[in-house]
DNA sequence: TATTGGCACTCGACGCGTTCGAGTGCTAAT
DNA sequence: ATTAGCACTCGAACGCGTCGAGTGCCAATA
């Protein structure tokens, strides 16, 4: 593709990104002052069209961008300006401010994103599963019932009530904690299964049958820490687009929308994905975002990872309802081993520039918040940082 | 208002909301095999809408009801159907199966309210207020770190993390601990202040500058667990509604949704109505809901507070954005002191009595299913059955 | 050879008038 | 008090002509 064919193209993208109408030769000649005529700029269109760039409503109207015309744009075209102070001011506040937890951090994150692209954001919670287990406490609230205390490895903090034989004293209790630490401390959560943990039961001296539910529950309550919790926000944002002023559609989107847990599948699936493709070095992204790096020299230098993104468009996007959308996700990290996605879906006619800095704004002050927030100011590389936080489902 | 006026009334509302299209006097004589002629009919809407039950689009158009209208048929012609048994199968299972926390039931028996209604659901989670603290435990996780726990008089546990002075040990912070808690056991939420629980330090014994600190951790701690949370689901299937084929209402409609704040405060001034109405006794909401009690015998007689409902219908809602629909509620209670709410927002237009027949049915198997799955079986007063649940912020 | 002006053609949007039908209100007869 | 009958109203649906922004193609041009 030669270069005045990209220069039409991203003309006619960005056209079309804002007017929501197909555009034509003669008015994209005007507004972006081309130097050649609209009979040639006509031609240029015929044979992106037959590139498969371009796509006509009817004969006689004007192109719009293809998913390939997107898709084309995004890879090659895109720039991504810079977040003016202004709109920067305030995330600080806005993620911190009488900060409990940090599942809410998160979800402050997805709703600021929200507010500033008018899209929906999605975020996942963070995942567990490489973290491990330094601490877990299990402590009597009263016969019958006790509370599991978990400590993982960057300081998080979950927990959980359990039922446990009403026999059981405080001191055998203690006891059985305490070999289920010796057993599991270090391990990480994902190796940790019901074998793993039922071998802590020869070591108290109890009857099996007594520490066995115990133990078991313990188990269960590790596993919960892996489950992943999403958070959306700014749905209602969407029902201003053109695209849904057909309330089928609309309908149809929302339904998507609503299975939460297939959209928190996909997202992770992305991750997986976009993990690939760095891992093969072929990252054209990795540029694209050091211009974002660059344009705030920030305290996140002891960040070592790289923000990067991943843009699904239309069709690519393997979610029923969801042809019409485009779907953009990063993923956050906290620490080494704590990560998780933070993104946005809006439609396919999308700022994708603009969104994209957004994104990696938004996670990157959510980075340093993190950071700022629960960690130790001395402690740099993140890992023994220190981060609270608790989950509990 | 007469018998015949009722009958018409009833009749037009019964077509309206099936048809969503304004009734006419032919057709609602044909459908209803009305002994009157279309003549006559006419004549009594004419009057009907006089006295402010009916409204026409425009002159030649049929007649659809006002707020007024469907107030009156709410109030005086509602019929509560009984709920079908394959209806009803099923929705213990979907409360239990796998229930983590209590508010993890909430959050179903919202779910399953608005997949049965196919409108928005809208539940609260329990008000402790007026529960008392019977258990405070303080527990150390690391230096400057701690966990407290509550144990609240009906069973429910919440717990959150605090930060402590880094130089407190084990020992000290068990003994500040012990001391809350001699302090606070017993007094309700409500009655807990900073000034109640800052007369705890000084049986510590310790320098007061260390204990404060804790003490006021410990408070917020406390205070936290009378956040409300709302839980929302169903939001799309309103879309299906002609009401909103119209997307700027859909619009309006889904931004005054997001004001979750606003919602969740207009419930509580809903419940607040609904309890002044009660003990004025002039509730004629209760004869109504014998009839439902009376359909099924059920295991709740021990439960003494009859469940009862508020209707608000268009413009009576003081919420933005709402005018167009219907907002129904109810109480649901969990032991003596644990309550919350839980109802649906549908268009005003709305299938009353099936609604509100779902609600009251879906409340008392929320009751029931929080009794049997938490509570004591050979204790059913409530006040003394056990109700796991927590919840942090 | 790439570019351009010119021209015929296409198609949706818009405005306008007509028809159709389901509704109304009013009146006179039962 | 009820009803049949009649004139009237108004939105929905339809057809039709016009307008304009778009197209493709072709012959002329730099």
């Amino acid at each position: 593709m030669d270069e005045r064919k990209k220069q039409i193209l991203k003309a006619i993208v960005d056209d079309y990104v804002e007017t929501a109408e197909p555009v034509g030769s003669k008015s994209l000649v005007d507004r972006h002052k081309l130097k050649y005529s609209s009979a040639t700029i006509r031609h240029e269109m015929a044979e992106l069209e037959e590139m498969g760039y371009l796509e006509k409503p009817h004969t006689s109207a004007g192109r719009m961008p293809s998913d390939r015309g997107y898709r084309a744009y995004v890879d090659n075209m895109l720039s991504l300006p810079e977040i003016s102070p202004q709109e920067a001011s305030g995330i600080r506040d806005f993620l911190l401010k009488n900060l409990d937890e940090a599942r809410e951090l998160i979800e402050r994150a997805a709703e600021y994103l929200a507010g500033k692209t008018n899209y929906l954001s999605v975020a996942l919670s963070p995942q567990y599963s490489d973290s491990s287990l330094e601490q877990i406490k299990i402590m009597m609230i009263e016969p019958g019932r006790a509370i599991v205390v978990l400590v993982l490895s960057a300081g998080v903090v979950h927990d959980r009530l359990i039922r446990i034989p009403a026999m059981i004293d405080e001191k055998q209790l203690d006891s059985i904690g305490r070999a289920v630490e010796r057993c599991l401390a270090g391990k990480k959560l994902d190796d940790i299964t019901l074998v793993t943990i039922s071998s802590a039961a020869g070591e108290t001296g109890l009857p099996e049958a007594l520490v066995n539910q115990v133990l078991y529950e313990a188990y269960v309550a590790i596993k919960q820490t892996e489950k992943i919790e999403i958070f959306m926000d700014g749905r209602h944002h969407l029902l201003k687009q053109p695209e849904f002023r057909n309330v089928d559609r609309a309908n149809r989107f929302y339904r998507a929308v609503h299975q939460e847990q297939m959209v928190a599948g996909y997202m992770m699936e992305m991750r997986q994905e976009q993990e690939e493709r760095q891992a093969e070095g072929c990252d054209w992204n990795l540029d694209c975002l050091e211009a974002v790096e660059s344009g705030e020299e920030s305290a996140l230098s002891v960040q070592r990872t790289k923000p990067s993104y991943m843009v699904r468009i239309g069709q690519e996007i393997a979610l029923d309802g969801m042809e019409d959308m485009s779907f953009i996700t990063t993923t956050y990290r906290i620490g080494r081993q704590i990560s998780g996605q933070i993104g946005v879906i809006g439609p396919k006619r999308m700022q994708y520039g603009r969104i994209i800095s957004q994104i990696s704004f938004v996670n990157k002050a959510l980075m340093e918040a993190a950071g700022e927030h629960y960690g130790h100011p001395d402690s740099n590389d993140g890992s023994s940082g220190q981060k609270e936080g608790k989950t509990e489902e």
